[in-house]
DNA sequence: GTTAATAATAGTAATCATTACTATTTAAAT
DNA sequence: ATTTAAATAGTAATGATTACTATTATTAAC
């Protein structure tokens, strides 16, 4: 894989960021460095460096985002403000349970939690 | 609501396999008993039953698949024969711990492993 | 430094899943 | 039977993603 600079700059702009941000996003962000950088560069690229491991990919629904932590954890998605939060819920445990109970080799578990941020509950007293 | 018997075959489609199939997949069904039903009323449907909960919808990267079971429940998917399996993982427990590290408020949890199903595993030995 | 080979790009067209629109049909209350 | 509005078929539109293609740019060899 030879040099672009239009890969590197996707790359630092999902490295620099925490909001699991789609693919869209991205392309905005990078048309502040090169204006004129197109959409499928964006996707081209993105399906590369998830390929080469560098970032990951989910699926919010049926939208994908990614993601600069490659290392396997959670998310917890907040339907108030839309905030995906990274955490970490499940251990070898489960992949073990998983092999014990139903004979079933574990590639990638993905556990999304989905309800209320602290920030967006409305607490019945102060 | 009002009764239809397309809705009523959408509703038989769905709760009578275990496949967790698209809307694609319940059109062609449908087509056998109505023929010349419309893809868009299976999605219309699809989706009013789901909100009258009498179906669950979830993601399967970037497509629905339809479930009728609407129990909280979570899958197993093999990446070589591409099946989904109903299964139980979580517990009211992760529940509880997502509250208390995080002070996030539960709706839903969805758990998806992947992986190969004993079934297209290759054993060592025999 | 120049040349040659080809990976990567911008711009655009195509695809796939899903939703929106609209004239017509149909369930069901009166 | 008449009336009212929910539901439908058929089609158009949308949004996300991938495919295509002529042009540009990186890298290795000379
Ligand atoms: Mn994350
Ligand atoms: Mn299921
Ligand atoms: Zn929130
Ligand atoms: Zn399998």
């Amino acid at each position: 894989m030879r040099f672009s600079k239009q890969r590197e700059l996707i790359k630092n702009i999902v490295q620099e960021t925490n909001s699991h941000p789609t693919a869209y996003w991205i392309f905005n962000k990078a048309k502040k460095k090169i204006s004129n950088i197109s959409l499928g560069t964006i996707y081209r690229n993105l399906n590369k460096l998830n390929k080469d491991g560098i970032i990951d990919i989910f699926y919010d629904n049926n939208i994908a985002r990614y993601d600069w932590n490659t290392l396997s954890h959670d998310h917890l998605k907040c339907n108030k403000c839309g905030k995906i939060i990274d955490v970490k819920m499940h251990t070898k445990e489960l992949q073990k349970e998983v092999w014990n109970q139903y004979k079933f080799e574990t590639e990638n578990i993905e556990i999304t939690i989905s309800g209320t941020c602290k920030k967006h509950m409305n607490f019945k007293e102060k």
